[in-house]
DNA sequence: ATTATCTATAGATCTATAGATAATGC
DNA sequence: ATTATCTATAGATCTATAGATAATGC
């Protein structure tokens, strides 16, 4: 039964958002094409007619997903600059951004095992924390552009280690201070 | 072919100590039993007499690799206390530790797997977590204990959250600007 | 006699591919 | 006629276990 050239669109869509969500949950080696393939609500042999393989995808999944949140991060920026920096914080080291993972930053739920893959992905992963890097350079306090750019990576850093320890953490307590400290120390422009 | 008690600790050890090298080399489903255990010199069904499963053992090795890193920390800070913070800072955030990670802290390598898992292999993360902290809070400068636990708190984040980066990133100047603009934050006693 | 390690295997995955099917769109 | 998806399968994994073997240590 083959669809429509508008519903292969539409499926290849929904492969990219159903594995964005699994890829973040599960990680990268903790979902299988066929079950990926299975809540799309395709069967396993047609992955193969969308991607060339599963660390393709990955490196699509991956692109999409930065390209949503450094929009968001542009559009809060644009609206509002005065409260932007502190909005991204709070949103970003938030108990919902700790237990949904599987819609939160990649990069806290897939770095280790992107850093593990091929250049496609990780190209992705780049472009994408350059994206998020360059919205936080013009939020950040600074008395001249390198000092802006320093103080984003460092603050950039502390956002991804502390979501990084939040889920791991087996103590309540110890991971929402670890939020509230990183929040705390967010420079304020 | 059985061996004497004395050899059975040795070859419990050395399982541990392969096991540490190759989760985080490749991740807790990147390294199978059965390769692992070829690595230690030992088969596969071997195993199951040392440890009840392969999470169990994580838990046993993270609880490991975190002790040898603590005792390495508070050498320093008993050693060198003024110098300490930044030589740990230095070591942490290096081309050497992003380039070994399975030498390096398992938190940057196997946090993500590890908030996926029991409760068993977290709380050991949980546990060595706290130790580098305690020791981190002894350095770091502040006003009272609180500030300086809230410094602690948002300089181990910043120290994971660059290592993480630094690996996965496909670009090898920002990898670098990362952990140099953490290592010029590191506050001063 | 006990037991640490061995070989062998069960049963369940995994990615990727080959060839059949059937609806679209020229 | 083309092609997106389907079923079915190859071939390679994976964790865990069962039962055999053989050296230790009472």
């Amino acid at each position: 039964m083959k669809v429509s050239r508008e519903q292969v669109a539409l499926n290849r869509e929904r492969i990219i958002e159903t594995a964005a969500r699994l890829f973040r949950e599960k990680g990268y080696d903790g979902i299988g094409v066929a079950d990926l393939m299975k809540s799309a609500g395709l069967t396993h042999g047609a992955f193969y007619g969308h991607f060339a393989s599963k660390e393709d995808l990955l490196a699509e999944v991956t692109a999409h997903a930065f390209n949503a949140s450094v929009e968001r991060w542009r559009g809060k920026a644009a609206q509002a600059p005065e409260t932007a920096m502190a909005s991204i914080g709070e949103n970003y080291l938030s108990e919902r951004h700790r237990d949904e993972p599987g819609q939160g930053c990649s990069i806290t739920s897939l770095g280790p095992d992107i850093a593990r893959l091929g250049p496609k992905v990780r190209q992705a992963l780049t472009e994408g924390a350059k994206g998020h890097l360059a919205v936080m350079e013009e939020l950040v306090p600074g008395a001249d552009q390198a000092a802006k750019r320093k103080q984003a990576l460092a603050t950039y850093a502390a956002m991804v280690g502390a979501m990084v320890l939040a889920r791991a953490l087996d103590d309540e307590a110890l991971s929402l201070e670890f939020m509230a400290a990183v929040r705390d120390s967010l420079p304020a422009d």
